[in-house]
DNA sequence: TAGTGGTCTAGACCACCAC
DNA sequence: TGGTGGTCTAGACCACTAG
């Protein structure tokens, strides 16, 4: 057709907006400082508050803003990498492991938890709970989902559910062969115990790593771990003996 | 409900709607049925449209819907797995590869990929954009940076971009000595050129992997690929011996 | 108590798709 | 062309935090 499309396809403003706020935060602002507030921001660009907060929203997804309420929005610092690579070969509570143990009750799994384990649906399992924390911010929240066969010697200990029984658990578990574990990452929305515990809101973006742990034939454990998707990347180093540790990455203009 | 809940804790409505709607997902519908529309659904639980929206993004974030501007939302079906084992140690582009070469040409990578190869920040590397699709439906999409150093002897090819020159950089790609991978998963949202290809609006939530594939001691490869978030659960096969696959079978082997 | 982000409303118009 | 989801507005009130 003859006619000429010259103006533009309309990019929608909250979009167009993230990118503008986005490359002002790469050159006008250092990590943690304070943006104006969301009233100021939208009058100053020209826009209702919900456009700009749709900017804010995907700007923080990606992890480059971080919003409190009654406080204010800051810069985000980079991610961290917490390192979830499947070839360290050990059963959680192992002696490396930086997970704290919380919590441990007998629980349903969830259906699909059920179906991964060689349980009845409504067999009742341990559900050890247990955090990850770095810096001294939450990054993670698991459930592990274990079945009464995979601890036999556990009936032994008096603690009915805490922190101590989590341990026993963990404890127990050490004494099986641990086989092959089998991984998925996809994403979620925090439940509300979890974004309590991650100190975020209900709903809140994040990264869900399911593990199967295999040992005599059958699947003995099974985590649900639940990362912030706002602050964390997941890595995976592979062949052991690569090290690329974290930032060495300078930052800052202005 | 006999007794009052004076202490109440005011659960928003989206979050209550989430719930609710995500229910009867479970108990009434069938995947790829059509929900009512978002005025009707709106007026049926007596909220307005924004508030109606905020619920159905949550479950379109889970997976749980897929929403379609023009058409409708629809129920749909659980997420694929995609296997993106780190334990196959393959150059991209090997005979089993499944993505599906698709342009290439020279660009200068983003200074956090420069950062992680041994090029200088204004380098030019070849760019090979490639694509995953499974029954039909893109999945993936793919962005490699190659340095010319590790591709040296493909300057005596004349195709200078598209989908030929992209199979030639893979190619010449084969001849190294893949020495080790690693790799980092993150939530990102879809820059417009991924978000056009994978038949999604920009922003729309993904998962990104990058890998870095190491050859001679150095990065030979950077690649940066961009997963639907809505449709996909990456998994991670361990040991190269156990296959999941949907629902509960496990098959073992080795 | 003042100020922040979080929720919610009741409209409007637009881009896209199928018929 | 009619109906869908996507964008946008200009308000309002609430929950939370800090001084």
């Amino acid at each position: 057709m003859g006619t000429t499309q010259l103006e533009t396809v309309p990019e929608p403003k909250y979009w167009h907006l993230k990118t503008v706020i986005g490359e002002a935060l790469d050159s006008d602002f250092a990590v943690g400082e304070i943006l104006p507030n969301e009233r100021d921001l939208a009058a100053r660009f020209g826009v209702a508050r919900a456009t700009l907060r749709q900017a804010l929203e995907q700007l923080e997804l990606e992890g480059r803003l971080q919003r409190r309420r009654g406080v204010g929005t800051t810069v985000a610092p980079p991610r961290m990498g917490v390192d979830v690579s499947t070839s360290t070969h050990y059963w959680p509570g192992a002696p490396r492991d930086a997970w704290q143990p919380v919590d441990c009750t007998n629980a349903v799994p969830p259906a699909a938890v059920a179906r991964m384990m060689d349980t009845e649906s409504d067999e009742t399992v341990h559900a050890v709970r247990r955090m990850l924390a770095t810096h001294g911010q939450p990054v993670a929240a698991e459930l592990l989902y274990v079945p009464a066969g995979s601890v036999p010697e556990l009936s032994a200990i008096d603690a009915p559910s805490g922190a101590t029984r989590a341990r026993g658990v963990l404890r127990e578990l050490q004494r099986l062969t641990l086989e092959g574990q089998d991984r998925a990452v996809e994403l979620g929305s925090a439940r509300a115990d979890d974004a309590k515990e991650l100190d975020r809101l209900p709903g809140a973006p994040v990264l869900v790593v399911t593990t199967r742990y295999f040992s005599e034939g059958r699947t003995a454990v099974v985590s649900v771990a639940t990362y912030r998707a706002d602050t964390c990347r997941l890595t995976f180093g592979d062949s052991g003996d690569l090290e690329i540790r974290h930032h060495g990455q300078e930052r800052r203009a202005s």
